[in-house]
DNA sequence: TGGATTCTAAACAGCA
DNA sequence: ATGCTGTTTAGAATCC
């Protein structure tokens, strides 16, 4: 067992999450790793508009217009997203990551694929407004992508069609570093809130 | 340049 | 019959 091993066991633990952690005081792994600091910290759902200025009405109107609307484009890596603001720009993350964050995001660490669909929905308007084949691709995810597994629905359980999905534990730290590997993953947008000036983009995409 | 990964589209079967 | 779900295949785009 070295230390690869370690960090791939808590990816938090030897990451600037260790702050976080250490900031929300009694923080333990499986809190962390449910994203319910996400919630707690609302960050999906609502940075300010006054922390990105105009930035948001720009950046829109900087994506190249055609008939019928914008294109499809995803997230310019220099502008902070907010899922909730930039309903045109395709979110940074990859589906494994929503499908992800949905989950881990439930009380039960399980879903529905219909649930993840709302989930994805409610926290990512882009997709209100995107051709239905996201939802293709969100199936095409859970099925081929190891990291998502089926749950055999508990007897007499009636939660319409379909299985319950839930994280591969052996495989949630590779979502959990593909997570941070986006460069707005909360994490980021917690250091820019929380130490602004001595934030570094260095080595993160898109910023050299 | 080539392999790996991701996204998108499509076809199909099974089920409610 | 219809719509949803799950699986599979294929091709394009992107990243490393």
């Amino acid at each position: 067992m070295d230390s690869d091993d370690e960090e791939l066991k808590d990816p938090l633990s030897s990451s600037c999450f260790a702050e976080m952690r250490l900031e929300k005081g009694e923080l333990d792994d499986d809190e962390l790793t449910s994203l319910s600091w996400l919630q707690e910290t609302d960050l999906l759902k609502s940075l300010s508009v006054d922390e990105q200025g105009e930035d948001g009405q720009k950046e829109n109107e900087a994506f190249p217009k055609v008939e019928g609307g914008l294109l499809p484009q995803t997230h310019p890596p220099h502008i902070p997203y907010n899922p909730q603001k930039h309903i045109n720009s395709k979110p940074p993350y990859s589906f494994s990551c929503l499908i992800f964050m949905a989950v881990e995001d439930s009380p039960m660490k399980r879903l529905p694929v219909k649930d993840i669909y709302n989930w994805i929905l409610s926290h990512f308007p882009y997709f209100q407004n995107a051709p239905t084949g996201w939802k293709n691709s969100v199936r095409h995810n859970l099925s081929l992508n190891k990291c998502f597994k089926k749950v055999d629905k508990e007897k007499g359980q009636t939660i319409g069609k379909g299985s319950l999905w839930c994280i591969d534990p052996d495989y949630r730290p590779n979502l959990l570093q593909a997570l941070r590997k986006t460069p707005y993953h909360p994490y980021h947008q917690l250091q820019m809130m929380s130490a602004p000036t001595t934030v570094s983009f260095t080595g993160l995409p898109g910023y050299g």
